[in-house]
DNA sequence: ATCCTAGGACGTCATATTAT
DNA sequence: ATAATATGACGTCCTAGGAT
């Protein structure tokens, strides 16, 4: 899926174009509306720019032998290595301005970006991204063979060593076992053991395959977890598939070894973040993919419209010449 | 078949940034 | 001001591909 990229311009610096000249630059119509896009270009010119600052607004202007000129602004930083070279060709990098400006730019850009103002902007653009669950309150019910979910975002663990977690609006987030535990969690909402009805979902964990994961709800339905991919999906279905059910075991893991109850709490905080906080690693990862894939997009339409720039130039100024003799 | 290496994904920690 | 969230940095694991 191809987005904008709304927040780009911090990173890579605002970019804009204005074709002011004497002489009219017609656009082909793909230019033409990448350019009122607020796209760039920046192209080396043969006469003296405007002092232009290192990331807003450099001014290149073109002087046509007729002595039209052309105002190309840009921002991005083209390869030194332009194909349209001059002898009196100046960078358009301007070095007069002010340190302490250089200086506020390079702190914004030496930011951390924000993938998330970037994420918003894109959801609000388009499709709502989905939102994580949010995991308000917390506690850990542990029971020696059926779990009785009374509150939300309770951490389970099944007798197979997987561990589970239920909050708000009934998100199931599972893990895989072992002894780490809560590593490749996966959310999914449950509609119809959804709401934090105390005391009314029962999980049962019945593994089946090596493929496959069964919970049996209270409400007599099955959750599936089918084969999984990189996303795994889940089912519910009626009880009538006899399910080879199995033990039924839950209780958090630090409940597991009979820590003092202060002790316990702690660990259950600490679990809770931890793994909030991967949840928001892996959501953060997502984001940045996106942006740089988004970024390089935009590296590659700019290049294109940097070259249809450059040619559509060395034609005008073949034209001013001939014109000219 | 085995070893090596590069690259990707992940979890965790520390800390920057944002929300309340 | 504080809590919550997002992100950079780091280490680990896994896998694919190439060299031996």
């Amino acid at each position: 899926m191809e987005h904008a990229c709304p927040d780009e311009a911090l990173y890579v610096n605002a970019r804009s174009i204005t074709m002011e000249a004497v002489v009219s630059v017609q656009q082909d119509g793909s230019v033409s509306d990448s350019l009122t896009d607020g796209e760039s270009s920046q192209i080396n010119s043969d006469s003296s720019p405007s002092p232009a600052p290192l990331a807003q607004s450099g001014v290149t202007v073109f002087q046509l032998p007729g002595g039209q000129t052309v105002q190309v602004q840009g921002v991005i930083q083209a390869q030194p290595a332009s194909v349209i070279q001059s002898p009196q060709q100046t960078g358009v990098e301007g070095d007069g301005d002010s340190a302490v400006d250089s200086q506020k730019r390079l702190e914004i850009l030496s930011r951390r970006p924000s993938y998330r103002k970037i994420l918003n902007e894109l959801s609000s653009d388009s499709r709502s991204v989905p939102k994580i669950e949010e995991e308000k309150d917390e506690h850990v019910v542990a029971s020696s063979s059926v779990a009785t979910v009374t509150v939300p975002t309770s951490i389970y663990q099944t007798s197979s060593g997987q561990y589970f977690t239920i909050s708000q609006g009934g998100a199931l987030q599972l893990a895989s076992g072992g002894a780490e535990a809560l590593g490749g969690l996966q959310t999914l909402t449950l509609p119809s053991a959804g709401g934090p009805q105390a005391g009314a979902t029962i999980l049962q964990y019945a593994p089946q395959t090596t493929e496959t994961s069964q919970f049996l709800l209270s409400g007599g339905q099955v959750l599936v977890q089918a084969a999984t991919g990189d996303m795994p999906t889940y089912q519910i279905r009626s009880p009538a598939s006899g399910l080879p059910q199995a033990v039924v075991m839950a209780a958090s893991p630090g409940a597991m070894h009979s820590p003092p109850p202060h002790a316990e709490e702690v660990t259950r905080k600490r679990e809770v973040r931890l793994m909030k906080n991967r949840e928001a690693a892996r959501e953060c990862r997502r984001k940045k993919k996106e942006y740089v894939k988004c970024l390089e997009n935009r590296v590659a339409v700019l290049e294109n419209q940097n070259k249809t720039l450059i040619e559509e130039l060395k034609a005008l100024k073949d034209i001013y010449c001939h014109k000219a003799e």
